[in-house]
DNA sequence: GCTATTATTGGACTCAGTACAGTATTACAA
DNA sequence: TTGTAATACTGTACTGAGTCCAATAATAGC
């Protein structure tokens, strides 16, 4: 499994050290099959995250139209994460210490936070009829996806006795959301 | 310059079309030398944003220690990108459309933010007397940092006839913060 | 003029990511 | 079983970003 092996090797050497052929080859692969499963090196660091997101995805489209725009996002949030254990920590998040090469991991990290932002902002922008490149949605979305990134960062950082991640998510959630709705109504 | 072949060249052939040697061979210097003036060829898509968050830096560290946190903060903001005129857009943000390669100038964009984040929750933290890595801190640092950037992004895509950026700065802030007040305190 | 520092350059290298053609494997039909 | 199509995997070759290091040019200070 490639990202066994990629584990493996960050923890062993750091991610900037390792190659794309040695995961390959500890995973008994070509080099170019990797490719068929990961366009990057650096989505290897972000596999739950990214699966959170599509999650999130899912759950925005089958968002009730009716209720508060806030109100369904925070409810769409919460079922993206719900079962997310504590053994599904983001490896760039835990072990970036072990694996050095702190600017690199981030940004490819910060990526996907932009791909959250467009879900967010083009579910604000239907439920409030605005359009999605409209300043207020826009900080808000921004905002929302922000605050999300932080439970994400905190719920790794705190280690073995964490709870589970949505508690974090509607934490940081509500901290950013309570002041947005007189803004966005 | 550096800067002005790069532009050039981006907007005639794309930013992943055009090469680091051709960028260096029309500013009549050579490849190593712009290595000693932009870590990254993304960098060049930032100059203006980068100079700004320089500008932040400082205007953080001058800021005065009795006022409240937020307020101080808004000030700095304000005083960071007040003098940035209408010529000072960064390219990413304005000529994604001709240069193409959304993805790469994105996230190297996003890269930026990260940078922000940091600088705000500093701030924030030593404000607050509370820990730079608390849920409250961070979340509220990302979301602010978060509105920031769509001030920027909406402030380049509203073309010629937009006002000054800090303008849309002081709005995108205010969403945000208003009902921050209440969870930091 | 001499010297120390800094700017610039050349050359060689690693490695991520892309392109494409070729081969194995599987699934499914007759 | 055989044939066939789709899919998974592999080999090879290439581009270009970014790093390293040693050498040379330019410049500032004396």
């Amino acid at each position: 499994m490639l990202e066994d092996a990629a584990a493996e090797l960050f923890l062993e050497t750091g991610y900037a050290a390792t190659t794309i052929d040695q995961i390959a080859q500890r995973a008994g692969v070509s080099r170019n099959t990797f490719f068929n499963y990961f366009a990057a090196k650096s989505d290897l660091l972000w596999v739950e995250l990214d699966a959170g997101i599509d999650r999130l995805a899912v759950e925005l489209q089958n968002a009730p139209a009716d209720s508060p725009a806030l109100a369904a996002l925070h409810e769409a949030i919460v079922r993206a994460v719900r079962e997310i254990g504590v053994d599904r920590v983001p490896l760039a998040l835990t072990q970036d210490d072990v694996m050095e090469t702190r600017e690199e991991t981030r940004s490819s990290g910060l990526a996907r936070l932009a791909r959250r932002s467009d879900l967010i902002a083009d579910f604000l922008a239907g439920h409030l009829g605005r359009p999605a490149d409209d300043l207020l949605v826009l900080s808000a979305a921004n905002a929302l996806s922000g605050a999300i990134s932080a439970a994400w960062t905190v719920w790794a950082r705190d280690g073995i006795g964490r709870g589970p991640l949505v508690d974090y998510m509607s934490a940081a959630f509500t901290v950013v959301s309570s002041g947005l709705d007189h803004s966005l109504s």
